[in-house]
DNA sequence: ACAAAACATGTAATTTCAAACATGTTTTGT
DNA sequence: ACAAAACATGTTTGAAATTACATGTTTTGT
């Protein structure tokens, strides 16, 4: 389906950037919904050059270093929105590994359980601190059209999917709990 | 990391089955956290067994048709049981095209967006009604340790995420909505 | 008797992705 | 003056995963 094409088709729409500035974009707010190293993002801009989506100049910084600042073209910005407006069925459910031992988890004590489930939830307990901080940045919800409200919708999402997380594995806590204890 | 390794040796230890079986398994309650296609199934298995964690016997059904029967060996279930206790870092946040398009969706009509939000929220909730019809069969949390504690937990944790997919998609919804009505 | 669906097992080609390899410049802090 | 961090761009290798290719048997419904 080729989606990393259109991540990045879609940041350079907005703002004209270079490699490095797209990998820098992965580790921030795009880090809620996808990513790519920048071992899979720089042959992804070459291929999209040669298809004509995309086009760059050098500029130089200090001395002779230099920089690849890519733009979209027409034909990249047309692709780029028609990707934008289909609507898709939703994707099969993400792996998640956790899960997938929490299959299995009978064939475990439920003492060592436990200390899964803490640890788990310690970890995601942070992260949504993490994003809570984010969001105080936000007094009120910045009118669609803005260019906020992307920011502000994929962080209010992260936000709630990891409360669904933290939920969820304190229902698990709470059934390991009552095990141990009788 | 060979998480598929993990799934199927799990799944074989809990009970002895074929490639076939183990791919029917992931297309029911495993669909929820993880899944694979026959085709990474049958080399995985073969793979197993040449590293003597699988062994198999073969059965004949009807007149001909040969199965092969894999059952885990003591060596595969110590490699199952050293993998099932420990305790990993969280996962990166999966992947997830719709966010993706929520991110840059300013470059859209709100009124197209409008409609994206809708037809994901329609596919969301009877994905959620399916989740809740399963889940009616449980009147009670299984106790820890039987054989139906792992699919309850990892059932409610599939209905607790959708709500939140849920939640996510009519907080997007609300505010486009207020946008058009202005 | 026949067809369709389900059972059953594989391989080949391609895509996606992460980790490692590879090389250098510029800025910032001390 | 020096070192570390950040800037900047690539390639190579290999694992994980999907799609398509490939072939056949058995069961079920009509």
């Amino acid at each position: 389906m080729r989606t990393l094409k259109y991540a990045i088709l879609g940041l350079v729409n907005r703002k004209s950037m270079t490699g490095y500035d797209i990998s820098k974009e992965f580790g921030e707010e795009l880090i809620n919904f996808w990513s790519a190293k920048h071992s899979q993002i720089y042959p992804e801009l070459k291929k999209l050059v040669d298809e004509g989506l995309l086009e760059y100049k050098i500029e130089i910084t200090g001395d002779v270093l230099e920089k690849k600042v890519y733009t979209v073209t027409e034909k990249g910005r047309q692709d780029f929105l028609e990707w934008l407006a289909k609507d898709e069925k939703i994707e099969p459910t993400p792996k998640d590994q956790f899960r997938l031992r929490s299959y299995f988890s009978q064939a475990l004590e439920p003492a060592i359980y436990q200390k899964l489930l803490e640890s788990q939830l310690d970890q995601r307990k942070k992260k949504l601190a993490k994003l809570n901080r984010l969001f105080l940045q936000y007094q009120q919800v910045p009118p669609f059209g803005s260019d906020k409200f992307g920011d502000y919708s994929v962080l209010a999402g992260a936000r709630i999917r990891e409360e669904a997380n933290i939920k969820w594995l304190e229902l698990c806590l709470e059934a390991v709990r009552a095990e141990i204890k009788e």
